[in-house]
DNA sequence: CCGACTTTGTGCGTCCGTTCACAAAGGCTT
DNA sequence: AAGCCTTTGTGAACGGACGCACAAAGTCGG
């Protein structure tokens, strides 16, 4: 389940306040959930609560990060060390929670070499020979678009199974290999989506009798639009 | 809906490639949907396909352009200016799509003054003059976890009614304001559940016959967990 | 001008996740 | 030791998303 590492968060602070034992009730509460979604989460690695008074939060946290493989280190790659990869590098969420970043690699000649968070860059060339030695087995992809699936192709013909893919582009991988996509750019299009619902809807900034949605076939010729890059 | 940024772009690349006209399979393609779902994607903002033939490329950009809000212009600020918050402020992907980034705060009076990505860091005192003087209607916050809640209710409080989130807390809000999350180390530990379902299951690594769920009540004294730490 | 072919738009059945509500279970107090 | 009170675990109803499959609509060739 994709809420377990929320609950997870939510009592290691817990564990950070002292508290021992916590209620179906205030840990929905502390990850934002409904009491019964998180009682029926929690019931599907077995039950470790006990009626009446809670949930031991040591225990639980200890069968949540097991469940979630956080008892094993993961060793992770990082391809692509633009602003968005060296931010990942360097970010302390990974390291806390048993992720190893092993390898920044970058196809630019005029980062390889440079040592980043502790890590010297190498160079693309290399990624078969770094996943298979260093026993990579999630890797994290921040290149620009255009490269993406390259990277993500080399990557699965070295045994790469988990991505992390930070690109704008829907990869392309066997159904083996399981995909995660992180898009800055979409999630903020969404925010504007409900920001603009707010405002009243589509074109509220123009005439306001223009509500209706236009006639199939209207003329497309003149209509403007927008134009958009890629990063 | 979540999946029309992704047409957005979808249809971009297809008006680089020079295409015109595009079918609901094709575009379903490009876009990683089923055709079905896509056509009943489109039907929702007004019928703009033309039956034994698809839909107009340049047309369909401009309604999902309009229908998210990209035809106007959204001016951003960016809380926190670490590694994270740096690499946001040069996301090209942002200005791109009508995404102004318009300020850059911390509380750190280390950074503050210093340019990033064309911008001066100001101080988080002014967070209140700066989002009604520039009228930001969208924020992104990249702060530590601890900082989080108070510079969100600050933001609130200010006007803000739409949150990018990569703080790792559950933000509390009222209901008129919309909060989208982004987990960096959250991704990584789904990857690492599914990577370890693949794997045999939790706990593969050691003895074999312990699969079974442990019984309820089991004593948690003895059971080893990991300790982990935000960011 | 007509018929065949392509593609949209959508009605409908299915399935999964969510939520309510309650019975069973366990601790705590007296 | 017994009953009360709290909280879990789950059966069942609900709702929404998804995808199939098909009729309607429109194009294009002859």
């Amino acid at each position: 389940m994709a809420r377990l590492p929320v609950y997870l968060r939510a009592l290691h602070n817990l564990q950070e306040l002292g508290v021992a034992t916590v209620s179906s009730e205030e840990l929905a509460a502390a990850a934002g959930v409904n009491s019964a979604k998180l009682r029926k989460d929690l019931s599907h690695l077995g039950s470790y609560g006990t009626r009446g008074v809670g949930y031991q939060v040591e225990y639980l946290v200890y069968q949540i990060s097991r469940e979630l493989g956080l008892t094993q280190d993961w060793v992770v790659a990082i391809i692509g060390v633009g602003n968005l990869g060296r931010a990942l590098s360097g970010y302390g969420g990974f390291a806390s929670r048993g992720f190893r970043v092993a390898a920044l690699l970058d196809a630019d000649t005029r980062v390889v070499g440079r040592r980043i968070s502790g890590l010297t860059v190498e160079h693309i060339d290399k990624l078969e020979t770094v996943v298979k030695d260093r026993e990579v087995s999630i890797a994290v992809i921040a290149t620009p678009a255009g490269a993406a699936q390259a990277v993500c192709d080399r990557l699965v013909e070295a045994g790469v199974t988990s991505i992390l893919n930070f690109a704008p582009v829907v990869l392309s991988v066997p159904d083996s290999v399981e995909v995660r996509k992180v898009d800055l750019s979409i999630e903020l299009q969404i925010l504007a989506f409900h920001e603009q619902r707010k405002a009243g809807g589509p074109m509220a900034d123009q005439i306001v009798g223009d509500y209706a949605p236009l006639r199939r076939n209207d003329p497309p010729e003149s209509a403007p639009y927008v134009e958009a890059v890629d990063a």
